[in-house]
DNA sequence: CGTAACCTTGATTAAGATCAATTCTCGTGG
DNA sequence: CCACGAGAATTGATCTTAATCAAGGTTACG
């Protein structure tokens, strides 16, 4: 694998061509398409990933087959970080496990798998990328607590106000550049996957957006999702 | 402060004296009675805790006043370490805030109170603690991340099983040295905190509570769980 | 152009929240 | 030692939100 491919991982874009090689032999390039499963939450551990290109959901699924979403992967990002770093005894066993599902949710995903054990020592004598994993976990740490607080205390119009709001926001930070004076965002999973995400069903979610486009708020149209009115979009939010 | 309070914490174990007095020089013992603020998810963030003795909630609260808990601190545990990695700029500058509320809730807390920045600077020539950092928050983004399915994805009757036989094990853990023929618990909070905990209100604890003890699988007296059935405890708990 | 995946809409149900009224428990001071 | 009062917990009646069940409509893509 080229080593400008693992720099696209954020967490790795301070590092030198060499330490990028002996990261390199650890690692490989895995490809998916849309549906694929990437892991189940029962199997052995062997690594985490990092996000190359395309979208990955991590998810856990219900007896009864519910499933909720805890986090969306996005491209130069890395997921499964997480059992590394738990039970060391674990790993070197071989008897750590991954703590959700993983699939791959975009018709090409890309994503490296780097192996556990060799990644421990690798960071054992680098400073610099393990703070970077500090503040990777971290803001991860936040993003659940934010996420717990909004399925337990928050009904579903206004979890759903949030989470258009903030995708409007990211889409006018990536845009700052040039002015943009569009109202819409356009979703970037799919609308099940959303009512996942948000801890719903898509029927709710499906009766949540006409509601919103009654009250003359949002208007629908497929996957762009205009926004007529964001005063009143951002009460629903809070 | 003595450097055998600061060994107490799990975190600090392995440290020297020498490291100690470090840390000791940055660390002040702070004293809270039952119900008091430790800090507020809007306050400026100073660093964070090592709680030496007694119990802490880490919570959100709804608008309409609803609090849900996040996270159940014991002694020896620290808390609110996500801001420090978070956002390095924001830890210089003042800016970072606590990631939620904390508050006492047995009548005699004491936590000690570690600055962001000069724990900060101790921490770069600290490779191992780097690494039992990592280890407490990848512990915290698991625990979370089955917080997020139970309270998503299971009715109250199995989270509230759950809870019992989990507190079941962690005592009979605790006492495995001599032989314990016990089938009860004493719950260690309220059962306001409880409910919270376990993402409802206090009335519908109520009431799983007298279900578990209708259908003859518990027994409720005050704060003492008898476990009649673990059995059928268990099967609820899945 | 046909089929499967995706989405919407309606009717009904169920779980748990809310509101309200008591009761229980326990610490404090008279 | 008892009485008081506050906080904690229970119980009942009712309401609300969102899940479930069911049917039909749309879209996209080979």
């Amino acid at each position: 694998m080229e080593n400008k491919v693992l720099k696209k991982i954020f967490l790795f874009t301070d590092l030198n061509d060499n330490e990028l090689d002996t990261i390199a032999s650890f690692s490989h390039l895995k490809k998916f398409k849309k549906g694929e499963i990437i892991f189940f939450d029962t199997e052995p551990y062997l690594g985490f990933y990092g996000l190359i290109d395309g979208s990955v959901k991590i998810y856990k699924i219900s007896k009864e087959g519910r499933e909720q979403i805890i986090h969306l992967v996005t491209p130069c990002n890395t997921f499964a970080e997480v059992p590394i770093f738990e039970n060391y005894e674990k790993i070197l066993t071989g008897n750590a496990t991954y703590p959700a599902n993983a699939m791959s949710i975009s018709d090409y995903t890309e994503a490296v798998l780097i192996s556990a054990k060799p990644f421990l020592s690798f960071l054992e004598n680098n400073s610099g990328l393990c703070f970077k994993l500090l503040s990777n976990l971290s803001k991860r740490l936040r993003f659940q607590t934010e996420h717990i607080e909004s399925i337990s205390l928050q009904d579903i119009t206004k979890r759903l106000s949030v989470y258009i709001i903030h995708e409007f926001e990211i889409k006018n930070k990536d845009l700052k550049s040039k002015p943009d004076n569009t109202n819409y965002i356009d979703l970037t999973i799919s609308k099940y996957d959303l009512a996942s995400f948000l801890g719903t069903i898509i029927e709710t979610l499906s009766r949540t957006f006409k509601k919103l486009q009654d009250e003359n708020i949002i208007q629908v149209h497929g996957k762009r999702i205009e926004i007529i009115d964001l005063k009143k979009l951002k009460q629903y939010a809070d």
